[in-house]
RNA sequence: GGCGCAUUGGUGUAGUUGGUUAACACGCUGCCCUCUCAAGGCAGAGAUCACGGGUUCGAGUCCCGUAUGCGCUACCA
């Protein structure tokens, strides 16, 4: 039997870095088992629901390179097999008609009248499923039914005995049922909920393995009592520690921004294989210790029994821009920036040329080998994609501003440095064979000439051309830049 | 309140059926390299393995309890 596993994000709002890990790990089990990765958005809060997450979660997949099968399903559009299935359990009388009155509530206070209600519930000595129309006869539930009477489906669960299931990464799971509410199938307008939508579209689309946050434990129970209801096959499932925040609490973008956004990640210039390697690591580690991982490896070290259950700290720090996101993932991003061969990361960094109109036609075609080679030199400190139109403008536009900073330590500083960097302009404007060790020889001789350091003629050439005080090599630098341009900047005026 | 899950240095993780100085990565400190900054190399700081009992010759590893954190407990998903 082939496997099938499925990502079943709901669209209301970005793709959240834990439901990515989610399914990148669904999509690893597929790839390692030769089995397929679905995708279903569960839009069946109307309300919530927007055409704009939908979009931004296959963007964001499509980003990591997390790849699905088949078509994607769009579990509202199965509302009417789920309500079928209410039905037939209905009829079964493995459900039952609740009467009573919708209660309104809203995110604000539904989690206080949980807490209120069990609480009285435990005082009370009341039993969770002490519904009063549990047993109310089929005769009176009918007539009351087709006298137009709103009611919600529940499901009758039974009073003695317990749901279990193994948890591939968990181990044993039981619960007793005076644990589990009859749980509502069909709202009283007739909208299909949560559970019963999850059972029945994972039953239709032949899911083998359910993977996906632990914080979904107890809904388990629930759909094996639903699975067990309609007669299916119960497949295996595998839940995941959830990432917290830096403060063990809740990642959620309403307190923590849009660091917990996937696609915040794009946008700030990481490098989709890096991040995908990052996320790999929260919850799961290779046997070998190795965590550099390219996909084929991630996919071929890649298990579910190798995952563990304590919940991983996102860690980043909130309102220091330097550590906006978590260290390593940083860390990570600039490893794979440097190291990566430099031919995949040409199309990465065209398009974040491009978008800062800095990318000229040439440098993949005429160019391509001087743009190739000046990729390879000023990758090596950089960090995100951000870094090539930001530090790196000047090795693609004369049109490059100069770091104050810079200026006043590697230019001000030193009255005669101005001459002399004049003089440098005038040897190097001579030069027949301009390269790297011609330039070398001649801003040595300068600085010999003068009885100066070289580092003094070679800190001020930084600043002068790149507008900055760290960089490659200096006289890479020129070699990258060329004699026309290395002597143009060193001439002009604009820092001083 | 109830039920469940978790707990190894700041963070991510290793620690095989209990057995030497608790390992690796990120981060941090110092040194080397050096034209700067990185990278790299070297060295180092940082953990009484949440706490308390117990079993054992011996426990991070097994058992019990406590604490803390998190999750769930909706006619949300």
């Amino acid at each position: 039997m082939t496997t099938r596993v499925r990502f079943a994000p709901s669209p209301t709002g970005y793709l959240h870095i834990g439901a990515a890990r989610s399914a990148l790990f669904n999509w690893l089990y597929a790839k390692k088992t030769g089995g397929k990765f679905l995708l279903r958005i569960e839009d069946t809060d109307l309300q919530r629901s927007t055409e704009e997450s939908t979009r931004s979660i296959i963007e964001g997949l499509a980003w990591l390179g997390l790849n699905f099968d088949e078509e994607m399903v769009f579990q509202s559009a199965n509302a009417d097999k789920h309500r079928a299935a209410a039905n037939q359990l209905l009829a079964e009388g493995k459900a039952y008609r609740d009467f009573t009155p919708k209660r309104e509530r809203d995110d604000a206070n539904v989690k206080q009248g949980v807490v209120d209600r069990a609480r009285a519930h435990a005082t009370e000595g009341l039993d969770a499923r002490s519904n009063p129309y549990r047993e109310l006869s089929k005769e009176e539930s009918d007539w009351r039914a087709k006298d137009g009477e709103p009611y919600a489906v529940r499901l009758k669960v039974a009073r003695e005995g317990q749901t279990q299931f193994e948890d591939v990464v968990y181990g044993p799971q039981q619960r007793d049922y005076s644990e589990i509410e009859d749980l509502v199938l069909l709202r009283s307008d007739g909208h299909p909920l949560y559970n019963l939508s999850v059972v029945i579209d994972d039953i239709e689309m032949k899911i083998t393995h359910v993977i996906r946050g632990q914080d979904h434990v107890t809904n388990t129970h629930k759909q094996i009592l639903l699975y067990q209801a309609l007669g299916a096959a119960v497949p295996v499932f595998a839940h995941l520690p959830l990432i917290l925040a830096p403060n063990k609490g809740k990642l959620s973008k309403r307190k923590h921004g849009e660091v917990v956004s996937l696609t915040t990640y794009r946008d700030r210039g990481f490098i989709p294989a890096a991040f995908r390697n990052f996320l790999a690591l929260l919850g799961w580690a290779p046997p070998e210790g190795k965590e550099m991982l390219s996909v084929d490896e991630l996919v071929d070290l890649f298990s579910l029994t190798a995952i563990h259950r304590s919940p991983a700290v996102f860690n980043f720090q909130e309102n220091d821009p330097r550590h906006w996101t978590d260290e390593k993932a940083l860390w990570m991003n600039a490893e794979y920036v440097r190291t990566m061969p430099v031919e995949e990361l040409l199309p990465m960094v065209k398009a974040e040329l491009r978008a800062n109109k800095l990318w000229r036609e040439e440098y993949d075609d005429d160019d391509r080998v001087w743009f190739l080679k000046t990729l390879d030199l000023i990758r090596q400190r950089y960090h995100t994609l951000k870094d090539f139109s930001a530090q790196g403008r000047a090795y693609f536009s004369d049109d490059f501003d100069f770091d104050e900073a810079a200026v006043n330590k590697n230019l001000r500083k030193d009255p005669q440095l101005r001459e002399l960097l004049q003089t440098l302009a005038a040897r190097l404007e001579a030069l027949a064979d301009f390269n790297l060790e011609t330039a070398e020889a001649a801003l040595r001789q300068v600085a010999e000439e003068a009885a100066v350091k070289a580092g003094l003629l070679i800190n001020g050439s930084r600043t002068m051309l790149t507008g900055q005080s760290v960089g490659p090599s200096m006289f890479e630098v020129f070699d990258i830049l060329g004699q026309k341009r290395s002597v143009e900047r060193l001439r002009s005026g604009v820092p001083w």
